[in-house]
DNA sequence: GCAAATTAATGATTTATTCAAG
DNA sequence: CTTGAATAAATCATTAATTTGC
């Protein structure tokens, strides 16, 4: 899908983001690597390094990893759905069955864990909040011109998004709204050095 | 999770915030006027105004409405519910109408619109998005220790929400990330003057 | 080939549900 | 049991694919 280089954007002020194709990869490398729910602050350091490859937002970021993980969700769920019809409606021809029972619950968790299913993780069944750490917040954000005003991210309402934003990336330590002083553990979800670890990015701590 | 620090910089850290009947009247009546989905600057000046009666963020406030209007909703349905029970188990007791049409829903909707319900407001009737302007954010946040982190908001996670906050209201116009000028359009939530208007807040523009 | 029309994806918002403190 | 806080689900809205008639 998408093959659409879509130009990244380019066409400048379109009222919705569009990720570059390369921003995708990487989302979806993450996104494979066991991020569901990114912390503000890995919010942060993801925006930050996506920015290098086009204008993003911290809640485009946000609004990818929650609509993704929806959507998978929602996927794997119809598969499942589709499936277990299938199988009850071959059993009531085979075997009949009695189909008073109805463990379907049962029946659908078994279905997920066992076959095939390629797919490494169950978003369903993972620890909701992982990847915590006291690390605590206030990155040092390049997005100096975000408003502080306080929920405009909670709210939605756009009032204040359109930061202005520099595509420039990092850089810029600007303490604007920086708390006094943290350990600013970084994380590591994008490493340093150049070298594409590519297994390194939040293994979950075990809560 | 996360406990956190929250503590607000001084010692009261009780995990949560709980409102002061002042701040509870207030809101309330913000919400009788008609208040449901405060924008952000609305949360803002809300926030500053009830920051006088006690410790109080802008998450809180905007908690408040999100599950004021919620459990409202949810109060009048569950009403209706067992309103409607009642009704069909009469009707079938007394003519017995057919009950294989099972247009629930618009018999719902249609006692919900006729009959008394003093409520002047269906929650769920309403338009989705009012309170709407240009107007645009950054308002002169008290909050200068908010963390301009960015989505500390969105996520929810208590990450960086700790503000110290001096529980001291606006002055302070510390411009810390407002971005550079603005309309600054006060709403009138709160009439500077203390003669009480009672129905100036958020009369929703058209869209 | 190429736009107008249609459909499919998916970004953004709102609503419902769940968790847990008091 | 109430209610603040947080997450997940449903929904809205816009953009990109795709189709269709020319």
């Amino acid at each position: 899908m998408s093959p659409a280089g879509s130009g990244s954007g380019s066409g400048s002020g379109s009222s919705r983001w569009s990720p570059t194709t390369e921003q995708l990869m990487i989302l979806e490398e993450l996104y494979r690597s066991g991020i569901r729910t990114p912390s503000a602050s890995q919010i942060q350091q993801i925006t930050t390094h996506l920015s290098f490859y086009g204008r993003i937002e911290g809640k485009n970021v946000f609004y990818w990893f929650q609509n993704h993980k929806a959507r998978d969700r929602q996927k794997l769920r119809r598969k499942l759905t589709k499936q277990l019809q299938l199988q009850q409606q071959q059993q009531l021809h085979h075997c009949h069955l009695n189909p008073d029972i109805t463990n379907h619950y049962f029946a659908a968790a078994a279905a997920a864990y066992s076959p095939c299913s390629s797919t490494p993780d169950f978003p369903f069944y993972n620890p909701p909040t992982f990847l915590f750490q006291g690390a605590g917040g206030s990155v040092n954000t390049s997005e100096q011109a975000l408003n502080c005003a306080w929920r405009e991210g909670v709210t939605f309402y756009n009032n204040g998004w359109s930061t202005p934003m520099n595509v420039n990336n990092q850089a810029s330590s600007s303490s604007c709204c920086t708390s006094s002083s943290r350990p600013l553990k970084t994380l590591d979800l994008f490493p340093l050095t150049t070298t594409r670890t590519d297994e390194d990015c939040t293994t979950p701590p075990p809560k």
